[in-house]
DNA sequence: GCCGGAACTTGACTGATTCAAGAAAATAGG
DNA sequence: CCTATTTTCTTGAATCAGTCAAGTTCCGGC
């Protein structure tokens, strides 16, 4: 993780450390469940510096930010492959999914309006095998899930 | 609009009437806009009213709920053809970007995790033509962008 | 080892959204 | 048309992720 950090030119702390070491370990992880993990091994973290970590890490491109609608930031450590996430309708859970052309923008918009488009951001919308196993939903229902 | 909400078994109330007025006059405002917009008709809604009728008109699938990563919750009436969206990283703008493939998903995921999949949403980032004139972003600094 | 600036701590604050209780108004039935 | 029933709207407070600001600490170059 040092080795990570110097690379990019950033600061080496114990909080980047442990910011960097828990999401690699815990893809998907939302703020709140990163500054537990990180006070797991560092118990007097600041939520403030996790907050600045994070967008520091992010900004260097070390960690990605993602953020379904409905749920609150997420971040990943998987970057640069422009990859895609599948997201549980139900319970939120969030999973990887391979983006098939690879190259950012993998999608071509069929009508532009003169943007310059230099990222296709795509989110499946569905049911983890969980929720689906426990909670068979009718098909009339499905509009009421949370959005 | 009278005849929309009735046919979808909902009440007719000016504060539904107005607001249904806004959104389709005002495609991808956000909530804010849409109380202002739906008080210059009604001056005394309250904001709550309008959260309950965005919400209670997209339960319903009048509407329907956008809300990329660093925006708050927008609204269009453009609902069941499945189109996308153009977000202009630098000034928040959205256009709407219609799908080549039209029928949900209108992707299909590389490798599904064992999730049902019901809806693929794209997201296309980039610059809208406004932002590209007035500040021809060099590449370097693309990152710096909100996001 | 010392200095300067980046990073962290503390604590207050913001702003979108939600919750809750009661008042008002819309449909169904008489 | 009139009342009952239920939904919707008003009012006002609360929540909670995230941000701001001031001061302290610590990293890394000299």
């Amino acid at each position: 993780m040092e080795e990570l950090l110097r690379t990019h030119d950033l600061r080496v702390t114990r909080p980047r450390i442990a910011v960097l070491q828990a999401v690699h370990s815990h893809p998907h992880a939302d703020t709140h469940s990163i500054i537990d993990h990180v006070r797991e091994e560092l118990p007097e973290v600041s939520h403030q510096a996790v907050y600045d970590v994070l967008a520091a890490l992010t900004r260097a491109g070390l960690l990605r930010r993602i953020q379904p609608r409905g749920s609150v930031a997420r971040y990943e450590a998987r970057v640069g492959d422009n990859h895609h996430h599948v997201v549980c309708r139900t319970c939120g859970a969030v999973a990887d999914v391979d983006c098939a052309v690879g190259v950012s923008p993998c999608l071509i918009a069929s009508e532009d309006h003169g943007y310059v488009i230099e990222e296709a951001e795509v989110i499946y919308w569905g049911l983890c095998p969980e929720c689906l196993a426990s909670n068979p939903i009718p098909e009339h229902s499905r509009k009421d899930a949370r959005v």
